[in-house]
DNA sequence: GCCAACGTTGGC
DNA sequence: GCCAACGTTGGC
């Protein structure tokens, strides 16, 4: 079982909202980034854990866990014309973007901070994507030394 | 296939 | 709102 990051930004959708979604749980759609699409696509299981991580906040950092509720599929945003997230490029014969449902298991007691990962960004966490220099993928893979050293942060 | 221009991300 | 670090686009 692999673990991810899902970075969001919580003015658009946070954990607050896929609290307050049906059954906790909702389309992680939009993401058009090929690298990103790539993970989604060919590595993202159902039941695989992720970090919910809120970005371009005032403190950004890890906010909960959850869980894809959902295999990877092909992201119906891409086919709607008008949605934000619309490609004319992608078809349903051949879809270009993918996309998985995730449910929120739980909060974390408290945020574990960009701040306290960057702090250990030398030793227990050095090469996570989040922490290199201009990363920008929405979806990252994390280490399973990572994500339980992360854990102890809590 | 190169690369400059442009758009986006995201911390600050 | 600034700006660095990317990824994408499109002319050549």
């Amino acid at each position: 079982m692999r673990h991810w990051l899902l970075k969001t930004e919580p003015s658009t959708f946070g954990v607050d909202d896929l609290e307050a979604a049906p059954r906790r749980t909702t389309r992680w759609d939009g993401v058009r980034n090929y690298q990103a699409r790539n993970f989604i696509r060919d590595q993202m299981r159902k039941g695989d854990e992720a970090f919910l991580y809120h970005s371009s906040c005032a403190v950004p950092g890890i906010v909960a866990i959850v869980r894809l509720a959902s295999d990877p599929y092909p992201d119906p945003s891409a086919f709607e014309r008008r949605d934000p997230h619309y490609d004319p490029g992608a078809t349903r014969q051949a879809p270009r973007w993918f996309t998985m449902d995730v449910w929120l298991q739980r909060r974390l007691e408290r945020v574990i901070t960009l701040d306290q990962l960057r702090a250990r960004a030398r030793d227990r966490l050095s090469g996570m994507l989040i922490l290199r220099a201009g990363n920008r993928l929405s979806v990252t893979p994390v280490a399973a030394a990572h994500w339980r050293f992360i854990l102890s942060l809590e």
